[in-house]
DNA sequence: TATAGCACCGTCAACGTACACGGAAAACGA
DNA sequence: TCGTTTTCCGTGTACGTTGACGGTGCTATA
C-alpha cells in the first residue's frame, strides 16, 4: 500500500479508501489507484489485516439444537472445528443452543440478534415464526445463514444443506437399481406434515419409478418418531404386502424398522435404505439389514456455514445464495470411515466459546 | 505479552526473551515469566508474528501433478482454498508441480527439500524412488504428508487419501446389489502393474462375490490408459460374454468403455460403475450408461492435507498417521452437485504462490 | 464577507511480535 | 580505586493494515 501511495502520489489512507471502496474519495483518484494496484499486482497482507482488527473483528452467534444428539453434535463439532481455524482472525463465537429443532428458537434468535453479534448461524426449525426476525436482523445488517434446515421465504443471506428432495431422489435412484423391475416398495416417514419428510418422500416417489421400470410405491407410512408405532406399522405392512422389495426410511427412526424386518425374517431380503447415521446402526449394516444410508454430512455443513460467514465478515466475500452439498452413501464397505462410527460422539459445550485463542500452547524455553 | 510484562513488572523485551528461550535473561526471571504466561494462558498471536518477521512463519512445498487434469486440478484447488485460509498466519506455499504422476518427482522433491521449506505435500508417484528422500527430509525435520497416492514404506508424517482397496470394495458392494444373483461381471483396469489399480481390482474381487450370491468375475482386462485399446478390448469382451451384467472401470479412462457399451447396444443394460468424475461423463450419466461412479474427493483431499500440515507447523498439533476419506457415490440424481460438473474446471498456476496473499483480490469500488 | 457544510485527503496511533541497540548495574582484574 | 567486561534488562522501531481524527480547499447560504 505504501508503494502504491508513492506511485500514485497520495497517502496510504487514500489507497485504503480506494482499495476498499470506502467513501470520501474522488472517483478519478480511485480509478488511478486501482489501476496502479493492479499493475504492481498488489495483494493484501492478510496477517496485517488480521492484526489490525484483532480486537474482536466480528462475533458470530450460533443457534443449533442439542437434539437429535448424533446429528447436531456433528453439526456443532463442524462449527467448532472451523471456528478454531478462523479464531486467529479475531472472530468470536457465541453459542445459544436450543433444546430441539424449532423449540423456542425465536427467543434464542432474538437474544442473539440483540446481543450485538454480526452474524447468526442457525437451523431454522419453524421458518414461519423465524421469518420476520430473520428479515429484521438482515435489515439491521446482521447476516443470517441457515444450516441444515432452511427458512426459504426469509431474506437470510445463505443456506447450506443437503436438499431433502434430492435426498429422496438419490434414495429412489438407488432403490430403483437395487430391486428388480416391477417391484413394490414403501416409504417410512416421520410425519408428513414436516416439510422435510414430505420433500424426501416426494423426491423418492419421483425418482424410484424412473429407475425401476414398472416399479411402484405400495405405501407411505408415518411413524411419528415413535419407536413402537414405527415398529408396529412396519411389521403390519410387511405382513400385508409380502412381496415388498424395498423400504426407504427418511426419518432418523430406522431402528424399529430394522427390528421389524428382523422379526419378519426379511433382514437382507427386503432392501432397506435409511437416512443419517449413528453408532447403533452399525450392526444392522454388518448383518445386511441396512443396504445403504443417505448421509447428510452434518459436520461438513457446520464447517461450511462458518466458513461462509467468516469469509464474508472478514473479507466481504459475497454469500452464495445456496450451498447444496451432495449427500453421501453409506454402505457396509465404507461405514467405518464416518465420524459417527469412528468416535463415540463428541461433547457439546453450552456456553460461549470465548476468544478461542487457546489453541497453541506455550512454547517452552529452548536453549 | 504486554499483559505478562505488566504482571511480571518487566519489559516486553524481557518477556520475549523468556518465552523464546533467548539468551541474556536471568533464569529466575524467566521462570517467573513463564509461570505467569501459563497462568493467563498466553497464546502467541500468529498473525502478529507473521507480520513482524514478514518473512513467513512457515513454508510449505506442494508437489502434485498437472495431469490428469481434472483430478489434480481439483486437488490443487483444494490446496489453494485451504492455503488461503491459513495465509493470515504467515504460511507461504511453494508450488513445484510435476507433469504427470511419478514423472521426475524425485527431482522436484529434492528441489523442494533443499529450498528450505518446513513441510512438503506430495503425491508419491513412485514410492520406491521417493522413500529415501522422504526419510531423509523427515530426518532433517521437514514434515512430509502424502496426498492421494501414498508412500507407505516411508517415514512420511501422514497420508490423506481414499484407500484404493476400499474404492474397489465399495464398487464391488454396489455392483453386488445392482446385478441379480449369479451374475457375471468384469473389471476394466488401467494397468495391473500399478499398485493403485491392483488394489482397486482386489477390493472389487473381494467384495463383489460377498454381496452377490453366486456372482463371479468373468474377466479383468487392461486398457493401458489407451482409448483405442480400451474400446476394443471392452467391445470384444462384450461380444465374448454376452451375459455380462456389470462392468467396473477403476481407471480414469471410462469413456471408451461407455462407447463400447453403446456400440453393443448395452448402454443402460449392463451396469457400469466407474471411478472419478469429469465433465465429459455427464451425458453418460443422463443416458443411464453409467450407473454410478466412485468419487475420490480430490478437492477435499487437498484441503485436508494443507490443514494437517498447517496445524502441525503453527500449533504443533500431532499428525494423525492416516486420514482415509470415504469415497463418494455419484449417480444421476446428485451428479450436478459435484464441482467437476458445476464449474468448467479451474485454472492451474505454475509458479510459486508467493505469500498467497492475493486472496480477496482487489475489491472493486462498491456503491 | 463571513460562515457553515461538504468532499476529499493526510496524519497518526493502534494491533502483537521480533530484534537491534544501548544503558545500568554487577562482577572482575589490576 | 579505576577501568573493563559481563549480565541483565528497557527502549525503540518495524512489519502492513485499519480507522479515528483533523485538516484543506471549495461551494452554497445568510
Amino acid at each position: 500500500m505504501r508503494l502504491i501511495a508513492e506511485l500514485a502520489d497520495v497517502s496510504i489512507g487514500t489507497v485504503d479508501r480506494a482499495l476498499h471502496g470506502r467513501a470520501g474519495i474522488n472517483q478519478s483518484t480511485r480509478q488511478r489507484i486501482l489501476k496502479i494496484a493492479e499493475q504492481i499486482a498488489y495483494t493484501p497482507n492478510l496477517a496485517a489485516r488480521a492484526l489490525s482488527v484483532s480486537k474482536a473483528s466480528a462475533r458470530i452467534g450460533v443457534c443449533i439444537p442439542r437434539e437429535i444428539h448424533f446429528f447436531y453434535d456433528q453439526l456443532w463439532s463442524g462449527v467448532l472445528d472451523e471456528a478454531r481455524s478462523v479464531s486467529p482472525l479475531g472472530i468470536q463465537f457465541v453459542n445459544r443452543p436450543v433444546h430441539a429443532l424449532g423449540e423456542a428458537d425465536t427467543e434464542a434468535f432474538k437474544e442473539l440478534a440483540e446481543s450485538g453479534v454480526d452474524g447468526i448461524i442457525l437451523t431454522a426449525g419453524n421458518p414461519q415464526g423465524l421469518k420476520p426476525l430473520i428479515d429484521d436482523a438482515e435489515q439491521k445488517g446482521i447476516r443470517v445463514v441457515c444450516v441444515s434446515t432452511d427458512a426459504p421465504e426469509s431474506r437470510r443471506s445463505s443456506i447450506v444443506c443437503v436438499e431433502p428432495r434430492l435426498n429422496g431422489r438419490l434414495a429412489g435412484e438407488l432403490m430403483g437399481k437395487f430391486v428388480p423391475p416391477g417391484s413394490k416398495v414403501a416409504v417410512v416417514a416421520g410425519m408428513l406434515c414436516a416439510e422435510d419428510h414430505r420433500q424426501k418422500t416426494a423426491g423418492f416417489s419421483e425418482a424410484f419409478p424412473r429407475h425401476c421400470p414398472g416399479g411402484q410405491i405400495a405405501s407411505v407410512i408415518e411413524g411419528h418418531e415413535d419407536e413402537d408405532e414405527s415398529f408396529q406399522k412396519t411389521f403390519d405392512l410387511l405382513g400385508r404386502v409380502p412381496t415388498l422389495a424395498g423400504l426407504y426410511v427418511n426419518t432418523v427412526n430406522c431402528l424399529p424398522v430394522c427390528r421389524a424386518l428382523g422379526a419378519r425374517g426379511l433382514a437382507g431380503k427386503t432392501k432397506l435404505i435409511t437416512t443419517d447415521l449413528f453408532a447403533e446402526m452399525a450392526p444392522y449394516f454388518e448383518k445386511g439389514t441396512i443396504t445403504a444410508s443417505i448421509y447428510q454430512q452434518p459436520h461438513r455443513q457446520g464447517q461450511m456455514a462458518v466458513r461462509l460467514m467468516a469469509d464474508n465478515l472478514t473479507s466481504k466475500v459475497p454469500f452464495p445464495t445456496t450451498i447444496h452439498l451432495s449427500p453421501g452413501v453409506v454402505m457396509s464397505s465404507n461405514l467405518h470411515l464416518f465420524r459417527e462410527i469412528r468416535l463415540a460422539g463428541g461433547k457439546f459445550d453450552d456456553s460461549t466459546l470465548g476468544p478461542l485463542n487457546r489453541a497453541p500452547a506455550i512454547r517452552k524455553a529452548q536453549r
